[in-house]
DNA sequence: TCCCTTGCGTTCGATTTTCGAACTCAGCTA
DNA sequence: TAGCTGAGTTCGAAAATCGAACGCAAGGGA
């Protein structure tokens, strides 16, 4: 059972977790949040081998997280890589992300950069609730079932 | 500016992402928050090498996201791993990715396992809110601001 | 036309990680 | 005494990553 092979397990836990385990997909990820597009402005930001980010990026296409969109500049024709809804719907993830980083790798850091709703300027923050009553939930309010 | 630089980063999205996003470790965490707990039920649930088990288990004991705990069995002494308070509140990021992989990668799929609220019985989803007027976020909804 | 630049990759040899099987070691148990 | 078990460690082979150079297509300028 090699790495690999988490992404076909049947666990909607598994997969997602085998794809973005991957070494510098959440970076990447990250940087695609933030606003960047282009082959040239990850390689510089990120300081990843191209070989890697191709790579990366292919995976993240053919899974439909990214897609390639055609833009012009000086009259040429290029593309440019964004998130499809698929994608844009790991916003969860990121912020998750986010909210345990703040809480717990530095409580008291300047951020790089900061979050705001743009209707009335309050933070961001990731939580778990309940699709029935709608209550906030922790790990130990959650009862796991195995299945078979 | 190696992978490993990412997690001094003045950001506290990158450094979560940078430890995370190292191959097996979400993987590992899912199988924690599952309750495994033995080097062994790790090992052979996951079928990862061992001395790349070791080192995982390592870097999370160093993050203080999990923590060594002694117990008795057959009158000897051993330890199994279990999460710190830090490690237990990385269930939304959990949380998020299987939301995710419950919309996007298997809508229609019976889960290996179920979750639900102990006290309502209700689902479990993961989502981000506004802390200042509450109302549910996506990446459309919030502002950028990039420091200095 | 010829040469230069740009964006986006591809190739390739060297270095790191990961793999898997065997080995170690301590503390029971027979 | 010998064997078993959980928890690692070691080590040579295989895979992933690195960084630097190369390829290439589409302009632009002379």
């Amino acid at each position: 059972m090699p790495y690999s092979s988490f992404a076909s397990m049947p666990c909607t836990l598994s997969r997602p977790a085998a794809l973005l385990g991957e070494r510098w997909t959440l970076l990447l990820l990250r940087q695609i949040f933030l606003g960047t597009r282009r082959f040239e402005d990850f390689q510089a930001t990120m300081d990843i081998s191209r070989s890697v980010l191709t790579d990366r990026l292919n995976v993240l296409l053919q899974e439909n997280v990214l897609k390639r969109v055609p833009y012009h500049e000086d009259g040429r024709t290029r593309h440019e890589y964004r998130l499809t809804e698929k994608g844009r719907d790991l916003y969860p993830v990121l912020m998750a992300l986010r909210t345990w980083g703040e809480k717990w790798m530095a409580p008291d850091e300047e951020e790089s950069f900061h979050l705001h709703h743009r209707d009335c300027g309050g933070g961001v923050r990731a939580k778990v609730e309940c699709t029935g009553c709608g209550v906030e939930l922790t790990a130990r309010d959650v009862q796991v079932t195995a299945r078979e």
